[in-house]
RNA sequence: GUGGGUGUAGCUCAGCUGGUAGAGCGCCGCGUUGUGGUCGCGGAUGUCGCGGGUUCGAGUCCCGUCACUCACCCCA
């Protein structure tokens, strides 16, 4: 028989798997309308046009076409259709599409596949989820929502059973004045070279600076100075002072870097801190940029990233500004998945299998079942009327945690972790309430609730 | 798109200079004739990624191809 291979880059989950995804998107969408954030699905497609604004096709996207089109009528750029990229260009396009009927300032949540033709590595997939908070205003926006987005990614992380996230803040306007102070000829490319620092050596940035962004040589180490600059107390914007380096636009971008580091320091301590080398790929935001890093996985690059876009949407009259976070929840979970860092305690919903003593019985252990269910509790009744040594092995493989004997005698349930079995009444009976759903463990042994805030610390 | 690595049982892998394919784990059965897990004994499983070539003979050598994977680029 034919084997049939892995699609490379579509990422699919075994069922105990799913079970760590499902809790963990659960936990983010009830974080998410905890404060306020209202759901959105928008379609998967976006005309062509719409996704490459700005005529940058080096965006790897997919196109959607049909089967039987015959050449005739192959659509034009501005007809294809693409599989968006991220979620945040089909948000501009439906706040355009429906700003009569939207209340500003707008928050949305949306937690979606999207898709990207790269190739494929460890946390990079060609499809994925990503669960997106934005708040968009009509032709303002108050600051104090760049906190507050942050925060709310903050209050996610600390909820989910994962390694310590740390939400780093960088500004657009503070590194692009900075590079305007200094003289550079293209501070984009400077922003490019002091994004790769971590990867490839403040030396080879330094040359970086020097050949494509047009720094002069005896001021590429106030750069590098300046790159090194990380921390969430006031000491980071004296240490950028103390550089000397002057620019308005440097001075507005460092204001604004303090009042959300202050500002997240004061109400969630060490989750948000500022680093003056991120940079952010994505050319709309323009201002606070963030970017996440995982705790012992930290070649995976960012976790969850936004920042601030002033313009991305415009209709002529109306612009609106945004400010939006993204988490990449495939990136986040597939790799600690792999790493055998999260289990679920079963691979089924099933908390209880009833046993079938003979088939001829079925419909007496059928009837436990619906009482079972009635009452919140996921139960399946045994597929065969096999030897109960059977039976007992087909829950213990799923990891259901009890198995429900119904004899003429009257009712038992055993806990087959302990093999304590005990008389039971289906019409009363009820499982310990952390037997009730599957729960997910991080590493060995440490079983953690995704909604209980009190988590368990990460071990290595 | 560019460059490297790897494809052998369900999984992890061994298989030397070519000689008819192996281990561990898992799975199935029995011991234990209707209460699993431990233990003991027994058993099943392969187009050796695919196609071609060299050879008396190819998992092994050569060519091609596909897939997976890592790095660059870029990003969640």
């Amino acid at each position: 028989m034919a084997k049939i291979a892995p699609l490379s880059g579509f990422p699919e989950f075994l069922p105990g798997q799913r079970i760590v995804e499902q809790q963990i998107l659960d936990t983010v969408r009830e974080i998410f309308e905890l404060h306020g954030f209202a759901s959105l699905e928008t379609r998967s497609v976006e005309p062509l046009e719409q996704l490459l604004r700005k005529g940058e096709i080096d965006k790897e996207v997919y196109v959607l076409r049909r089967l039987h089109a015959s050449d005739a009528d192959q659509p034009s750029q501005a007809d294809q259709l693409g599989l968006h990229f991220d979620l945040t260009v089909p948000l501009a396009r439906y706040v355009l599409q429906n700003a009569g009927h939207l209340d500003f300032p707008f928050r949305r949540y949306q937690i979606q596949k999207v898709w990207r033709g790269e190739r494929p590595q460890e946390g990079r997939y060609r499809e994925f989820t990503q669960a997106d908070i934005d708040i968009i205003g009509r032709d303002t926006l108050a600051f104090h929502h760049e906190v507050e987005i942050a925060l709310v990614m903050a209050e996610v992380f600390a909820a989910l059973p994962i390694p310590p996230a740390i939400i780093k803040v960088n500004n657009r306007k503070l590194v692009e004045g900075f590079f305007r102070g200094v003289g550079a000829a293209d501070h984009e490319a400077g922003l490019r070279a002091l994004d790769k620092l971590d990867k490839v050596g403040s030396d080879r940035v330094r040359t970086l600076l020097i050949d494509e962004a047009g720094v002069d040589s005896d001021r590429a180490d106030v750069c590098l100075q300046m790159a090194q600059i990380s921390g969430s107390d006031g000491s980071v914007a004296d240490r950028l002072r103390g550089l000397g380096v002057q620019h308005p636009l440097l001075d507005q971008g460092l204001d604004e870097l303090m009042a959300v580091v202050t500002a997240a320091e004061a109400r969630r301590p060490g989750a948000v801190a500022a680093d003056l080398k991120i940079a952010r790929g994505l050319d709309y935001y323009t201002g606070t940029v963030f970017e996440t890093e995982l705790a012992g996985f930290e070649s995976l690059g960012s976790i969850c990233s936004g920042g601030r876009y002033d313009s991305l949407a415009t209709d002529g009259r109306a612009t609106f500004p945004g400010i939006g976070i993204s988490l990449g929840v495939s990136r986040l979970v597939v790799p600690l998945l792999a790493a055998g860092h999260l289990q679920a305690s079963r691979t089924v919903p099933s908390c209880v299998l009833v046993a079938v003593g003979d088939e001829s019985e079925r419909a007496a252990s059928d009837a436990v079942a619906d009482q079972l269910r009635s009452r919140g509790i996921s139960t399946e009744v045994a597929p065969q009327a096999a030897k109960f040594g059977k039976q007992i092995r087909h829950a213990d493989r799923r990891g259901i945690p009890f198995v429900w004997f119904a004899s003429a005698d009257g009712h038992s349930v055993k806990d087959i972790r302990s093999g304590d079995q005990v008389d039971a009444d289906p019409t009363t009976w009820n499982p310990p309430a952390s037997d009730l759903r599957p729960t997910v463990t991080m590493d060995s042994g440490q079983a953690t609730d995704p909604r209980d805030p009190q988590q368990e610390e990460f071990t290595s």
